[in-house]
DNA sequence: CTTTCGATGTCAGTTGCTGACATCGACCAC
DNA sequence: GTGGTCGATGTCAGCAACTGACATCGAAAG
């Protein structure tokens, strides 16, 4: 994974072979395609731990709270995860915002987010539409405040920018 | 485009090549490779044109209109624009639903028509993050509804299925 | 010491995709 | 009409992503 991030940065997405990354690692490249679906997977690997951190906080919610709220929590929890790997989150956004292969890959991860959360929530008794539309809107939150935090140079923490983003929904609903 | 959906609904995506893709067409691979970009690509042709619709909307919105309510309008006639489609929309979705590689692609489109709207809204002066958060609220909506609408057989309008959408998510908001 | 098993290497093959060059037919200038 | 330009297509060679089949090897288990 250090490997395929080192060499995206250096010279591209399109201008590194999977070959190259897996001689980098110090392995074959048919050993690479052994733990990673393709050449986009590396940089995705964190992706299934953060649904469990998203469905857990939906779950162990108080059990009347708004739908609404107990997701923003949950993508808040979520967020504060990404803290801690600030620098390696840095790097890795700005590959993927430079390669829309990669940013297809990101926008299924956040898709599947999105599933798991509406799937949540329906085992709470939410109905549809709303469900997925407030997994939809948590996600966005999540997404946008990411953005955001990369984008000012990290110094305020994730968490308070994904807040920032639903709160900015919220108004725009009530008007 | 007739040819690709027909081969990927057959033998799905995985199991038909582009090569047979020209053969039904009358036409070489490389002549397919210079009319699409890729692979998936052939099932996405009218993505553009959704995005005129639905900026051209939200830049003819009455100029103090609240955002949230522009850009559901906006998505609500762009979603009006796929009712005539009905019969390629509903095979179409079929397919990309099995494929992740397509499902890929079509939250690409997606995500740009998202980017399209949160421009048009900054240009009217909606600041960020509610600029961001109103476009993914609208182009969830759409989201939403166009499933709901394939999944209960087109009886309803899908502009129908998206202000349901959005209604939802708005009544979860006021929560 | 032997056996078993998971991880890795090796190799051959398919398919998506690209660049370079040739061809062909429609339209235009003269 | 002749010649020329141009856009669309065909042909061909080649790279890189990915896969299946089989071999190897080292560590743990018995």
């Amino acid at each position: 994974m250090r490997a395929a991030l080192d060499l995206y940065s250096e010279r591209g997405f399109d201008g590194t072979t999977t070959a190259e990354i897996a001689a980098r690692a110090g392995v074959t490249e048919r050993t690479y395609f052994r733990h990673f679906a393709d050449k986009r997977e590396v940089l995705f690997d964190g992706s299934h731990l953060l649904e469990e951190v998203l469905v857990g906080a939906i779950e162990d919610a108080p059990e009347n709270a708004a739908p609404l709220g107990v997701v923003d929590a949950g993508v808040a929890t979520m967020a504060a995860v990404l803290e801690d790997r600030r620098e390696f989150a840095g790097r890795r956004a700005v590959v993927v915002d430079a390669t829309p292969h990669l940013q297809e890959r990101e926008l299924l991860k956040l898709a599947s987010l999105r599933d798991a959360a509406a799937g949540a929530l329906r085992r709470r008794g939410v109905a549809e539409p709303a469900a997925s539309m407030v997994a939809e809107a948590g996600v966005a939150a999540f997404r946008v405040g990411f953005e955001a935090w990369i984008a000012t140079g990290q110094d305020r923490p994730v968490a308070d920018h994904v807040r920032e983003a639903s709160a900015a929904l919220r108004e725009q609903a009530a008007r």
